[in-house]
DNA sequence: CCTTCTACTTGACATAGTGTCAAATTAGGG
DNA sequence: CCCTAATTTGACACTATGTCAAGTAGAAGG
């Protein structure tokens, strides 16, 4: 278990990790993996009993690698729940890029493989559990808007959060990776929080 | 070209569309399509080149005996600018369930097929236009937010009406399509409107 | 009635990619 | 020097798309 995981395994995953993020997830085969991990192909299957396993576990290794839950539960410390609200947005908002070539290999697969399914939506309920911490932490404040539920702002949040958000707006509308965070703030602190106004707008 | 292209192909496209609404547009095969049609898998080849031709022929069939493009059209008929918007996400955010199925499947082969890309981008930008000329409305009403300028609300618009937006909220978060509908609206009047109170909430 | 054309069928085959298996090989540790 | 574990090699199964050639059925038309 200690050489076989700490040598031939990483090198598999960091060749997967490289040609995903190069490839931007679509594209790389099992023989791609393996040329580029310099094992064959069928070694691969020595360590990975599926290409989504093998996806699966990029995933982990990248999260695991980039410190996600670190980076995500950074917002925790912040004193006020808009505060939260912008920490959070940073944190996954600027991580989304770093994962989009697994991200989009996963997502690509989930629709046919039951376990990347499972994987993916795993991975979005930790992403999910930190939009609920922030509504919550709003909330606490007072600053949540009466207009939505803390579920519905949860919704609200997690979908305007999504990696498909992010892709349409950088990559299909241009945004630069700048623009998106700071407009996103912008739009989620519209949307969610209390507005002064609330009894006329109403 | 008449015996042909009414007859078969017309099945085809039937089978095809009943097959994509049932399985939501995954594993859904040529052989199982021409079975459907009471065809040959083989015979599939002589009205469409591929597999992608033949889901894109199936979403312009749809659009076409849906009448999309009417449906989008109507709002232009609103009085103001937000009747507009409105009229807008009520057609588009209705449609959607309707061609969920084909879209998914369009969706899933769009990353390794050209052609396939470019026909979803096209029918996409059919959907942006609608967001365009809905914010051009808005803007003439001079009720736009003077928060965005024209292109972005028009992405913003264009990403909160997406298909998988439409998708995350509906079938990952719970929503009824009802809920989706009236959510939607309130939420692109809060962001798009200028908000009576803009002086203090700056 | 016989041809002819067209759409379709039948059966075989190519290709690409995943996943499997058995036997041979290599490298390192005892 | 032997053992063991990891890897290689080469072959094969499977699924799905796409192709091809020869055959057939049926309608149109002389």
């Amino acid at each position: 278990m200690s050489s076989k995981n700490s040598d031939t395994r990483n090198r598999i995953l960091k060749a997967a990790w490289k040609l995903l993020e190069a490839n931007q997830g679509s594209g790389v085969r099992m023989t791609d993996i393996a040329k580029q991990a310099g094992i064959t192909r069928q070694a691969l299957y020595l360590h990975f009993r599926t290409r989504s396993a093998l996806l699966i576990a990029t995933t982990r290794y990248l999260d695991q690698v980039k410190g996600v839950d670190e980076r995500l539960s950074a917002s925790r410390t912040a004193a006020t729940g808009i505060e939260r609200l912008d920490a959070f947005i940073e944190a996954w908002g600027n991580y989304i890029p770093e994962i989009y070539g697994i991200a989009k290999a996963l997502l690509a697969v989930k629709d046919a493989d039951e376990a990347a399914a499972r994987a993916w939506d795993d991975r979005m309920q930790a992403v999910r559990q930190g939009c609920d911490a922030t509504i919550r932490a709003l909330s606490a404040d007072g600053t949540l808007s009466p207009d939505h539920s803390m579920r519905q702002a949860t919704d609200i949040l997690w979908t305007m959060l999504s990696v498909r958000n992010w892709e349409q707006l950088t990559i299909e509308c241009g945004w630069s990776q700048e623009k998106f965070i700071v407009t996103l703030k912008k739009l989620a602190r519209r949307i969610l929080l209390q507005q002064e106004t609330s009894q006329f707008a109403r």
